[in-house]
DNA sequence: GATGAATGAGGATTCATTCAT
DNA sequence: CATGAATGAATCCTCATTCAT
């Protein structure tokens, strides 16, 4: 390895550390003014960079908060994950995947407030964007629901609309307790949100802890 | 009638006439828009009204927006009627409520997405009104739930969750039908609300059309 | 006399009154806010006129000022009377132009404030009416103090500016004065700014280069 | 020294003479138009800066006209120096004071009309501004009337009066002249001025009542 | 790379004046 | 004559973005 080598990497490194502390200000300041109400100045105070650093690394204050819509939709994406149909619990892992988007939430209240909150009409390819993390979501609800009627554990509805009402459900109660900084604890969040999507769906409600 | 009354008469009513185009041109642009980013030139060419004039209608942006949110607020709290205790069959009334507001959503929906998309942290007066909204649509719910728990109609919840999640379920589905222009029609989206909301819960489901 | 002729008699008093309250309006409100900063609404709220109305009696703000500037101007010229060279006793003339300059400051406080306040710069009839006002002043002065050198009762003075200080001698006293609401009685003040003007305030006059 | 020193040192020179062009453009603007009726568009076109770059330099238009009003009262102030009770030529070290004032007067034209214009009514803490300058011009012109009573030098005035008169004569003679570019020297312009409040007019006071 | 001064388009709001009724 | 709704130019100020140092 060369000195070049070295030295770029403690470059690169760094250069990671500053975008990675931008973001984190981003999160924080955007959660508490509201994305269209923060500022760049704001964000840059929070940061302790200066208003040209930041451009160093962001193409623009949309740029930003596409990033941090592109890092949220990744921890959630992570967190949901298809249920195998020869799965013999298919409920637990439904429950599985609760717990862990909800241990997502808890542990990035902020970014996952300002996320929810969703503010649009500012850029398409923002919007875009949303849409597409909402049609992650609505079609990991559809596929659960698909599956749990066809294991007989949920009995039939109109899965758009049900699907839609469920995302709906545990985004309010997310901006609600996270918002009001109801320090619920995890397991008890997951259990309410999990008995609410699936006990009033499911025939035969699985018995968890 | 003296001649100045009819002409007072004809006055009021044409002013009542412009405040409400103004007011319906700002429920498509803050809709389309989203409050934070229309500009009050974008109102003012929907309206078709000069700067001024606006300003001879309404305070300020914010005033503008606010009187939305009452308007709103107020379709709102008429849908919503509490059941009576002795009603024979609440979960009629729960329906019939659950009707209403899909009539208030459907009849008015960029006024309905523009408040549920709740654009907060830009004027204080504004936020307690979108928090005032939710208390009443929230106490509405846990009210329901309460009573059909004492009913034996409902399984017994942790109403303050439960009641939170029942809202975002109802927001989302709205914001989501809307925005996407399905022309569900009203019958078949009141029954699947009412139903997600109050099968998942009901111990004895009611027979309704 | 004619019905016509009566009628258009009363017409014509009315007309005059309402002009009449219009500019006394407009004295209290210009006086009270400066008058860039009062508002025509002010002037229409205080005269209890509609907006029509004032477009009707004066041709713009401006030409409202410019009047009072005039009725002002009007009342302090009236009051300043060219001392008769053979007059047996012109200081007593000169005291009795001050006494009837000081009657009209007292009588019409918020004029005499309002003119002698000096808002320029906004049209250039008003800065030249303003201008001929203290021409006027400033050679009434001149005037006394070229006769009372001649007579003897007035050391000889450097008249262009000390014309320019006594006038601004007595706008400042009656500034202060009308602003703070002091209601000294009209003969003391007259007398401390004859004295002032007229006799001097050194005993001894040092001897300096 | 460091780089970082020099450049920084350097680029704080910079922008205090930013600042300072600012200022003198606005010295000009403001005397010229009156304050109320420039405008920002005005002085940074005088400026030769943008928009926003006022903005960098003054929170406000407001704050642009208090910090021109704080210079001119330190010249002032610097200028008055109260003369030592024990001083073996009272009458000189006015003279001194009076020769210093007209010289801030001849230096600072513009900005001397601006502030002796006295723009109020626009902002509570700029008109408390002037008039603590008005206060502290008047007690000064107190101090020496007292002060010379005492050394016998002045015949006994009631001083609040007369203080008020001498403060306009010293504003009116500077307004008049700095207005109308009388080019009169320095020396001439004191003489007057000092001549006026301190030695009278008349060489036999007539006896009036 | 890092900085922060500079930019100017765009924002909400005011207000003197006009004119149809 | 009287009215007051309508107008739109003009005002102050903000802020995302650029660029010389």
């Amino acid at each position: 390895m060369t000195i070049t080598d070295r030295r770029s990497l403690r470059a690169e490194q760094k250069r990671h550390e500053r975008r990675d502390a931008i973001l984190r200000a981003a999160e924080r300041v955007f959660c508490a003014r509201g994305y269209p109400d923060a500022s760049i100045a704001d964000v840059i105070d929070a940061a302790q960079i200066s208003r040209g650093t930041f451009y160093l690394y962001f193409d623009s204050k949309d740029a930003l908060y596409m990033e941090l819509i592109e890092r949220f939709t990744g921890l959630v994406t992570e967190a949901l994950q298809v249920v195998d149909p020869q799965d013999p619990d298919p409920a637990l892992r439904i429950l599985e995947n609760v717990q862990r988007v909800v241990e997502v939430a808890l542990t990035h209240p902020e970014l996952t407030q300002l996320v929810l909150r969703e503010s649009r009409g500012l850029n398409q390819a923002i919007d875009e964007r949303l849409d597409r993390l909402y049609d992650f979501l609505h079609s990991m609800v559809v596929g659960a629901l698909v599956q749990g009627a066809s294991f007989g554990l949920i009995r039939k509805v109109y899965e758009p609309v049900i699907a839609t009402a469920v995302v709906g459900a545990f985004k309010e109660v997310f901006l609600h307790h996270l918002a009001h900084g109801h320090p619920r604890d995890r397991a008890s969040m997951s259990q309410a949100l999990f008995e609410f999507g699936m006990r009033g769906l499911i025939i035969t409600p699985p018995d968890v802890t």
